[in-house]
RNA sequence: GCCGGGGUGGCGGAAUUGGUAGACGCACGGGACUUAAAAUCCUGUGGACGCAAGUCCGUGCGGGUUCGAUUCCCGCUCUCGGCACCA
């Protein structure tokens, strides 16, 4: 007979609910720690992604719960945003209404998991209580010139009728969430200064010592930050000058051509400057290169394509001229949208004028070489080396000349020394219904007018329709555009666009803090206890998404004085889970893969389900889903369900006095005793400093093999065992709380094991009374021996020599060398 | 191209500071119980040769350091992920 979890697991759902046990509140005893799981967005069921989330954080909790620490372990939904409206759309419903249904029946299979969270604190972002204070820093950032609107090329997904923020292109430049091709489109649009926080947010990357590597380096990449010199190229005879930023301005003798991006704002100038024919070419060739896709400029496989506009430009730093060329491949939304070309030294600018037929001017050389013949060149040489041709500055090594270089041009006033970032403003407007209104309106006379604090939140009207071709429903809702300008009374126009739900996402876990709270956002001295998050658990899909605006929040948070302001990292400690395999794919709908979490809960219950998925990987590697797999977690846990439940009169009679080693006579007592401890001490550290929560269940595993062969003869046997047995609850407790719960009852403890002691092992326990010693012979392995712990080199090498099995294998041999490892081994190197 | 992770049995995965490679589980083989099956229990299980004792091979590939390397060093290779005409 299997165990009935189907009874067990609500009851102790119930009990831990009717007690409170989980609430939790800042200033409790204990040290805090703030464990948070990314909170999902309400699709309608919880997906394996999520039981392995929530399997990770619940037990982190449940165990330092048990370690005496004082836990906030808050859930929420992330509830604004495109699905709903979707939803909204195919089931001929409104997005809160669909939205509402799948956060009740997700809370439920929450609950069902038995994650202990307090769930006096969901948060929901869709729900004005919440959005309110996303205004409300909406309305800071505008007030600090943070947030501001602009007239600029932006991603659009023409699926999502939506314009997307840099982060949310993903790939080839496709759509994050539908991947449908991005377009660019000229829109007046709301973003937010990240790039304010640009240096920070990378030199604060150094200090995470909690985070990921790998999350690490895609936030550099990410925010890519360079060093350089920004100057300015005079148009020979027009007067007007260019903007060029360079990496490498040691390279500056060796331009032979100055390159505009397409869209650069003085091509139309030089056109406008060209006599009939030739503005027409120019304008026409910088409207065909600008008209093209990311997609397609970078499909065309690096072929270049440039147009000469016939101009001059002077080198600054010699005075020779160079034609100005329009070229495919310069980028108008990095540096100054114009460089100068050096063939020599640069590889692009190198295919450049093989295809034009341009000139290449070697001003690097290798240390001790002469300067290389241009013709002969089949590729730039991008390696540091020693400046030539390069005038006063000949002779030095590239990092020098780069300092001379760069502290001339500032000297003279030509340029000054500049860090640019890869990191974009984010751009924050949404052309969409269901999501936070951006508190702003639009008056004839006063112009742009941040709705007043006091008139917060503004709110989403519920009886709005989004209408069959998807567009926001809140065009259609004259009543709710049409207000009055807060300046001047007269009439404005509401803003119909709404926040990105990254907004929402970027401060919940403040939120969790205050529940309720109206006075702010949350309360200081809150957020002051509790924060910073001390483990954060999610899916690295988010590490250059979410991570980074959360990071970017927390320091704008920080400066506008609402936490103190050396807070300026939201998470210590980032645990990134791998995502859930089944058939060497990800679980998708359209592969028809997908293990449904309700289905495995009916039919294994909630215990199996979390030992499973935390047992068959370590957290941060992808897991593979397996049936097999499952019912093996499940057997396990019947095991111990029967371990118990068969002895569970004996053991509830078995004294419950502490056995210390000492007093343990009996060989078979003594070494489940060293069982018990060595279980407690490797599960204790696999979960507190390695997370590696396999290894921790396979000792458990090993602790039951040991229990289910054990003979106890005596009482003090008995007690051993009756420890044995409470000390598996108490492991097993915050892997799977509710089978280790009815135990723990049925053995006749009272009090609820979730809120009891994590156990301590014995040190004198962990000793051991023998240790098995191998001989290798020349580094192989050759023959076992037992031995007592703790002996010297020299008398274990010296015990090893003397046994007969050694003797006989080196008979007739050059012992050359005798290497003796305490407590494991003796090398002996022979010859012949 | 640059950056980062990874490569261990049939599979998921273990291996303190270099010190018994393959813990634990899955799958599979053999056995017990049963009329039978399921469940459960016992047992075997990296490969090759061997009746056996045992020997040899074995942690992506090739070198190196060392008494000894999955672990350290050098050079490759494959794979996953991120960034990428970023000046």
């Amino acid at each position: 007979m299997a165990y009935d979890f189907r009874a067990i697991e609500p009851k102790w759902q119930k009990k831990w609910e009717e007690k409170g046990a989980f609430h939790v509140e800042a200033g409790a005893e204990g040290p805090k720690f703030y464990c948070l799981e990314m909170f999902p967005y309400p699709s309608g069921a919880l997906h394996m992604g999520h039981l392995r989330n929530y399997s990770i954080g619940d037990l982190t909790a449940r165990f330092l719960r048990m370690n005496g620490y004082n836990v906030m372990y808050p859930i929420g939904f992330d509830s604004f945003g495109m699905p709903a409206e979707n939803a909204a759309i195919k089931m001929k419903t409104h997005p809160a209404v669909w939205t509402k249904k799948n956060i009740d029946h997700m809370i439920g299979q929450l609950k069902s998991m038995g994650c202990s969270y307090d769930w006096r604190r969901l948060v929901k972002t869709f729900e004005p209580d919440y959005y309110r204070w996303s205004q409300w820093f909406f309305l800071q950032m505008y007030k600090k010139g943070l947030a501001y609107r602009k007239h600029a090329p932006v991603n659009w997904c023409e699926t999502c009728g939506t314009v997307l923020a840099n982060e949310q292109v993903i790939g080839d430049g496709v759509c994050w969430r539908c991947e449908t091709p991005v377009v660019k489109r000229g829109l007046d649009q709301w973003f937010l200064r990240i790039t304010d926080y640009a240096d920070e947010l990378l030199e604060y990357l150094d200090k995470l010592p909690g985070w990921p590597e790998r999350v690490l380096t895609m936030q550099r990449n990410w925010i890519g930050r360079s060093e350089g010199v920004r100057f300015d190229i005079e148009i020979a005879g027009t007067g007007l000058t260019i903007e060029a930023f360079t990496t490498r301005i040691d390279t500056i003798f060796g331009i032979t051509f100055v390159a505009l991006a397409a869209e650069h704002p003085v091509v139309e100038e030089l056109a406008s400057r060209s006599d009939g024919a030739r503005r027409a070419e120019i304008l026409g060739f910088a409207a065909r290169m600008s008209q093209r896709s990311a997609i397609e400029r970078t499909a065309a496989g690096g072929d270049k394509m440039g147009m000469d506009t016939g101009f001059k430009a002077i080198n600054p730093a010699n005075g020779e001229l160079v034609p100005i060329w329009i070229a495919d491949y310069i980028l108008t939304d990095y540096g100054t949208g114009a460089i100068m070309g050096v063939p020599a030294h640069d590889q692009r600018d190198f295919d450049f004028v093989r295809k034009f037929g341009l000139g290449v001017i070697p001003v690097v050389r290798r240390e001790g070489e002469p300067v290389p013949d241009p013709a002969e060149m089949t590729e730039a040489a991008v390696a540091d080396g020693v400046s030539c041709n390069s005038g006063q500055f000949d002779g030095l090594p590239t990092p020098v000349a780069i300092e001379r270089i760069s502290a001339w041009f500032e000297e003279k006033g030509w340029g000054k020394r500049e860090t640019q970032y890869r990191l974009r403003d984010w751009l924050i407007s949404r052309q969409r219904y269901w999501g936070t209104p951006i508190p702003v309106v639009y008056c004839d006379r006063c112009g742009i007018v941040p709705v007043p604090e006091e008139s917060l939140p503004v709110e989403l009207p519920l009886d709005a329709v989004v209408p069959e071709n998807g567009v926001n429903a809140l065009l259609g809702r004259p009543d709710w555009i049409n207000t009055t300008c807060p300046e001047c009374g007269g009439q404005a126009r509401r803003e119909t666009d709404t926040m990105d739900t990254f907004i929402c996402s970027s401060w919940y876990f403040f939120r969790y803090l205050s529940p309720g709270y109206d006075k702010a956002p949350f309360r200081s001295e809150d957020a002051k206890y509790w924060m910073p998050v001390d483990l954060y658990i999610g899916g690295i899909e988010h590490a250059c998404l979410h991570l980074i605006y959360a990071r970017f929040f927390t320091k704008m948070i920080s400066d506008l004085g609402l936490v103190p302001p050396d807070m300026r990292e939201p998470f210590t400690g980032l645990l990134t889970q791998g995502m859930v395999i089944k058939d060497g794919a990800k679980m998708s709908k359209s592969l028809g893969n997908v293990v449904d979490l309700d289905e495995i809960i009916n039919k294994y219950g909630a215990d199996t389900a979390r030992l499973f998925i935390l047992f068959a990987s370590p957290p941060d590697r992808s897991l593979d889903w397996s049936d097999k797999g499952v019912e093996g977690a499940n057997r396990f846990l019947n095991r111990v369900f029967r371990l118990v439940e068969g002895k569970a009169d004996s053991l509830r009679r078995a004294s419950r006095q502490h056995v210390p080693m000492g007093a343990i006579e009996s060989a078979g007592a003594r070494d489940l005793k060293r069982l018990i401890h060595s279980t407690i001490d490797r599960v204790t550290r696999d979960i507190r400093d390695e997370r590696q929560f396999n290894t921790a269940v396979a000792r458990m595993m090993e602790l039951t093999n040991g229990l289910a062969a054990y003979k106890p003869a005596d009482a003090t046997d008995q007690a051993v065992f009756r420890e044995g047995v409470e000390s598996l609850l108490l492991c097993l407790s915050p892997f799977c709380p509710h089978i280790a719960e009815e135990l723990w009852e049925m053995i006749g403890q009272s009090g609820t094991l979730s809120l009891s002691l994590w156990p301590k092992a014995e040190e004198d326990a962990l000793d051991v009374d023998k240790v098995t010693v191998v001989l290798q012979i020349n580094g192989k392995l050759r023959e076992q021996f037992e031995m007592p712990p703790g002996l010297d080199r020299d008398e274990l090498a010296k015990r090893v020599m003397e046994l007969d099995q050694t003797k006989k294998r080196i008979e007739g041999k050059d012992v050359v060398k005798v290497i003796a490892v305490q407590d494991k081994l003796v090398n002996i190197v022979v010859k012949g």
